[in-house]
Formats: C-alpha cells, sequence, structure tokens
DNA sequence: CGTCGGGTTGAGTCCATTCAACTTCGGTGG
DNA sequence: CCACCGAAGTTGAATGGACTCAACCCGACG
C-alpha cells in the first residue's frame, strides 16, 4: 500500500531497503474517506501525518465572503500534512475531491526517523520542498499567465505527477474534479472556468469528458503552459 | 550577524547555546550584494545556501513574455535558499531589492546538522516550512481577495515578519521597493498598482513616502487584510 | 537648465464577473 | 413507465475591474 510513496522518493533518490523497512514501520491504519470529507480539518492540532495513497484532495482555506481557494491538489503518495508535524497548528483545511484512502504515520514515530535516520530525513523534508516548488509554481500562474495558459499548466503538472505513481493510462487520467472545484483552484468563477476549458478543447489539446481527461496534442499543451518539469525535481540523485 | 536567524528561531522554540554554536560554526563568509544584483541565479546549482542578515531580497521567475511574478519576499533572518540544500537545482532567481548582505552555508556542513543535530535539523525544516505556509496564503490572495485586501495582506505580513527581527520602528518599516516590483508581487500592471495603493492611503490605513511605510490603522488593515499570523508559526513550543 | 526615473492621472479597451436562462443527464417517486 | 427534480455544465448579456496607452508631474542629478 506504500507503493506510491516509494515511486515518489525513488524519483528523487534512491530509498535502501532498511528505510522502506522504516518507513513500513512507521505507517499504520488504513482509513477511507467519502467525498468532500475533511482530511484534516483548518485549525486542528494533528498528532500523526497522513498519507495519500489513493484518490485526489486538495488543501484549501475560506474566506469571510464564503470564497474558497485551493493551495494545492494532493495525488496518491503524497504526504497531505507532512508540514503539521512540526507547524503544529493546521492554517488550512484539507479536503477529499473523491474517495480517498489514507495511511497514518504519528508524530512521535517521524521524531524518531529524525533522530536515527539523517537520509530518510532529507528525503521527507524534501517532499514539503518539493511541495513549495509547486506553490511558487502556481503563484507564477495566477499572477502571470494567461487563464488559459495557467489551466494548461496545472494539466501538465498533474499529468506528470500522476504518471510518477502510475495513475495515468496512455495520455489520459482520471480527473474527478468538477469545474466549480477547479475554478477554486484557479480562483475564477465558475462560468469563466467553463469558458477556459472550452477554449483548451477548441484549441484541441485535451478532452474531458466522465472525469477522464485525455491529452490529445502534448507539445502544444506544453508550449501554451510554458511547462518545465524541472521544479519537480524528478532526478534520482544523492541528496 | 546571525541575530535575525536567532530571532527567528527563537519565535519558534528554544534554541540551546550548543545548537547556536553549531549554526555559527556553519556559516561564514559575509557577502555583499548591490540592488539588481541576483543573490542566486535560475538554473544553477549551489553547493551552499545563503542567509540573508541584511537588506531585502525576492525570489522571482519570468516568463517568455517578459513578464516577472515574485514568489516570495526575503527580510533578515531568511535562508533565501535553504531549499537549495536538497532541491539541488534552482528552478527560480533570487534578487536583491535593497544592497543585501549575506552569509553562506556550505551544503556539506548542513549535511552534518542533519546527521548529529536533529532537533537543530527540524528547526531549520520548519524555516522552510514556514516559507510554504506564505505560498499557500500568497495564493489565497491571488485568487480570492480583492487586490485592495491582497495588499492590505502583504502589508501585515511583512510588518509581522519584520517586526521579529527588529527590522520595524514602531508602526513603521522601511520598504524600499519600487511600485513596478510591487506589481510583480500581486501580478498587476504598474498602473492598476497605483491605484490600489492609492485606494489604501485613501482608507487612511497607510501612509507610504521615503521608502518608510506606516501603518496607521492596524486594526482597519487587519480587517481590509482578513489577517490572521497563525500561517506564520510564531508560537514558542516543542518541535 | 534639461533629463531621467518613478509616480500619478485620464481615457478607452478588453477580460472576468454576475445574473440569468437553458440543457443534459441520472435518480427518484408516483 | 415516465414525469419530475436537482446537480453539473453551457451559453448570452450586461456590469465592472484591470489592462494598455498616453500624458503629465516632480524631485534628483548631471
Amino acid at each position: 500500500m506504500l507503493e506510491p510513496l516509494f515511486l515518489q522518493l525513488e524519483q528523487h533518490d534512491v530509498v535502501s531497503e532498511a528505510e522502506q523497512a522504516l518507513l513500513a514501520a512507521t505507517i499504520s491504519a488504513p482509513r477511507d474517506f467519502a467525498v468532500g470529507q475533511d482530511l484534516v480539518s483548518a485549525g486542528s492540532r494533528p498528532t500523526y501525518s497522513t498519507l495519500l495513497v489513493d484518490g485526489l484532495a486538495a488543501r484549501y482555506k475560506v474566506l469571510e465572503d464564503g470564497g474558497r481557494q485551493f493551495t494545492s491538489l494532493q495525488v496518491p503518495g503524497d504526504f497531505v500534512d507532512l508540514h503539521a508535524f512540526l507547524l503544529k497548528t493546521m492554517d488550512h483545511g484539507i479536503v477529499a475531491l473523491s474517495p480517498c484512502r489514507v495511511l497514518i504515520a504519528d508524530h512521535n514515530r517521524l521524531r524518531k526517523i529524525t533522530e536515527t535516520a539523517p537520509h530518510l530525513t532529507r528525503l521527507l523534508w524534501l517532499d514539503t520542498l518539493v511541495d513549495g516548488a509547486i506553490h511558487r509554481e502556481w503563484i507564477v500562474a495566477m499572477g502571470r499567465r494567461s487563464k488559459t495558459s495557467h489551466l494548461a499548466h496545472l494539466v501538465c503538472e498533474l499529468y506528470v505527477r500522476l504518471k510518477v505513481v502510475k495513475r495515468t493510462s496512455g495520455m489520459s487520467f482520471r480527473l474527478t474534479l468538477k469545474q466549480a472545484e477547479l475554478a477554486d483552484v484557479l480562483g475564477l468563477s465558475v462560468v469563466h472556468m467553463n469558458r477556459i476549458i472550452g477554449e483548451l478543447r477548441k484549441l484541441g489539446v485535451i478532452t474531458w469528458a466522465d472525469q477522464s481527461l485525455t491529452i490529445v496534442d502534448w507539445e502544444r499543451l506544453q508550449e501554451i503552459a510554458e511547462f518545465d518539469p524541472t521544479y519537480l525535481s524528478l532526478v534520482r540523485e544523492s541528496r
């Protein structure tokens, strides 16, 4: 069940068998969440971190006027709230966008890892750093890209991240988001989100129906997005 | 010269004398940068990380059409590229927005810390996690706040972060940004940026002249921004 | 005294929003 | 069986926010 996590970690560096065993011993208790449920709620102080192993989840904040903004999308193999291990208090919620299965890693055990397994510690740290790199890319997209380019970039990113954990088939992947939720990713109104999607469809670079998104023209999509996957650190080297 | 770093770390947890000494031994070689110079350039693979001890710097990315977006502002005590320790390749540049003084921490020595000083390692990790938390807040601001609220939020954030490192006097602080640079923070045109600033001035919540920004009505500014400093983790507790 | 960088202001255009209507489709109950 | 309903998506029209282009101000500096 830890496979997606290992697939992700091994993109960055070699993970020894001892380290894999240590992770396996740290993580326990599978749990399932239904669509719309909070995996972790804002303001809470969890004593464990949550590893997503199946489904799609998102971090979000809600403003006083009711507006919601997603700050990240989480795919299988992502530690959705590893940062809570040190930040202690959740400053945002995490919601299931599809049925989700998660595993639990107790903070005491994570602390043990930091005390006994420096290399594995660095890999977990790196996990949160990639998270930050994705955030930066989103900021750039929100600030300076056209909406069409922003959406294209998101599709590229999701495709690459899902491919790493073998959740793609060919140039397609399941995307269980509603358009209203996508709008909360890009910071748009639902109506306009719909038109932007129509834009990419009309350009013939994607199709999206029945929760299945297919990239029809990967080259063109990358161009529109100015997508450069460097920020995902998908290079296996000593860390 | 390490004072601002210690001031920041001690906001989060107790830093022992041994840890302070270890940091002091890790960090060396002060260096100065002029306005507009890159502290770190995009695409590079630095073998050390850079601690800002004086001045204002920013992370940025540039798009093909020449558009620039800042993804963070860095104040004294910030490790501007601590993430490069594990990410290895810089996916963005870091530029000096005022004359900057920095110190250098070699990656080999940082690695030593991860192998011998788990608590200090966690504090450094935490440093990058707060970074991520700030990124998330920026994403929310860009996506769902009004531009006025976004600017107000930025002012609140800067004030609090600068206060931690004693770079405020009363309700004022030096802000060496040009309006064009602020525009690259919020993702706006210069002209519109100017009008938004005028907005906050007209509301009587800030003044800003001669590179000195003063918060005239802190309560009101916080309201406009819906500012809640939780995300900065300014609570001293065991981590 | 002229020039230049940064800031400010006005006018017109374009993009994104809101409000609203309408479609499609799957589920549910008469 | 089909009529109805609600959720999600799509489309049109009008409003308002953000953009560009342009002019102008002003203080620093040569």
